[in-house]
DNA sequence: GGGAATTGTGGGTAATTGTGGGTAGCTCAA
DNA sequence: TTGAGCTACCCACAATTACCCACAATTCCC
């Protein structure tokens, strides 16, 4: 393996995920706030405490931004950190990343536990959809993805030219 | 860790929120005018008396500001010490600041003291919240706290894209 | 195809956490 | 000096959480 390879900047090298979180995953949220992590993603996220750890923040489209710690930790470095605290929009733009944001890390049994807040803002009940998107996981309402992927995959072809991905 | 990393000027490297306080949790202010501190946040922010201590001051948004002692010390050595007393302007800050602040510790049951001067400030009565963010912790009323996260939640989107975040 | 390992899910228990209240000691004024 | 008010510290207890175990379902592998 490269160094290269080593330091892609994405924080999850010489992980089964090198080049990407990918599948979906549905599973079922209990009455704790639990939901599992999906199987290959478990370990290999090391953070500061040598614990496989992630930050689960609010994301985009009512979904939760899963991320590796050690990656999490480069975005607040590399751009949340220079933000002043005299100006009022950033303020609010921080204090919304933060306040709704934990850093949690997997029980025995491959668990998270999603805090209240996260759980309304996303509109989670006892379905849950994980998506493996790159460089992290979401997490979705099961009835929001369902009715988000069936719209997102007719226009598929669509967007592809629009961005003009050569693959 | 490197050296970088132990020394990322926040003052609270090697604690279990390294790289930022998150996370919001609502308390009950009793009668005596104490609250307790979110207990992933207790341990860990030693103060020059080998105590884990906090300052507590007044901040924006008609909430109080919540810093590990060390990192305030290091504010202060760093940007307060340079102001000028003969401007006007600084004299009222500095004033506003220091006369508003206390330096405290959590009991022993994790609960610190909010003096009067600060509840009036912030508006606490009996229900409070309290939000990581980022290099300190915020104290808010819950009222006050629900109508404002209310509309920054509904703008966050918009807000990600002005600052030109990138995850 | 079948046994073994892994995975998803529920639930019990011990430890932690949040909250109320009591008391001793300190401060300050009369 | 003394007493009132206040604060810091301590104890108690209920609620919540984190951790562990169990087990069924699924997947893996030969």
């Amino acid at each position: 393996m490269t160094d290269e390879i080593e330091n892609n900047g994405s924080g999850f090298a010489e992980s089964p995920w090198d080049y990407g979180f990918n599948g979906q995953f549905r599973y079922s949220l209990d009455e704790k706030g639990r939901v599992a992590v999906p199987a290959p993603f478990r370990r290999g996220v090391v953070a500061a405490d040598d614990i496989d750890s992630f930050q689960l923040t609010v994301g985009f489209d009512n979904a939760l931004f899963v991320f590796p710690y050690e990656y999490w930790r480069e975005v607040v470095e590399r751009q949340i950190n220079n933000l002043s605290i005299t100006e009022a929009r950033a303020r609010s733009f921080t204090r919304a990343i933060f306040s709704n944001a934990v850093t949690c890390k997997p029980d025995k049994q491959g668990r998270i536990t999603i805090p209240p807040n996260l759980r309304r803002y996303a509109r989670l009940d006892s379905e849950v959809v994980i998506a493996g998107v790159y460089n992290r996981l979401e997490i979705w309402s099961a009835e929001v993805w369902d009715e988000y992927e069936r719209l997102a995959l007719d226009r598929f072809e669509e967007v592809v030219e629009d961005f003009d991905i050569r693959f």
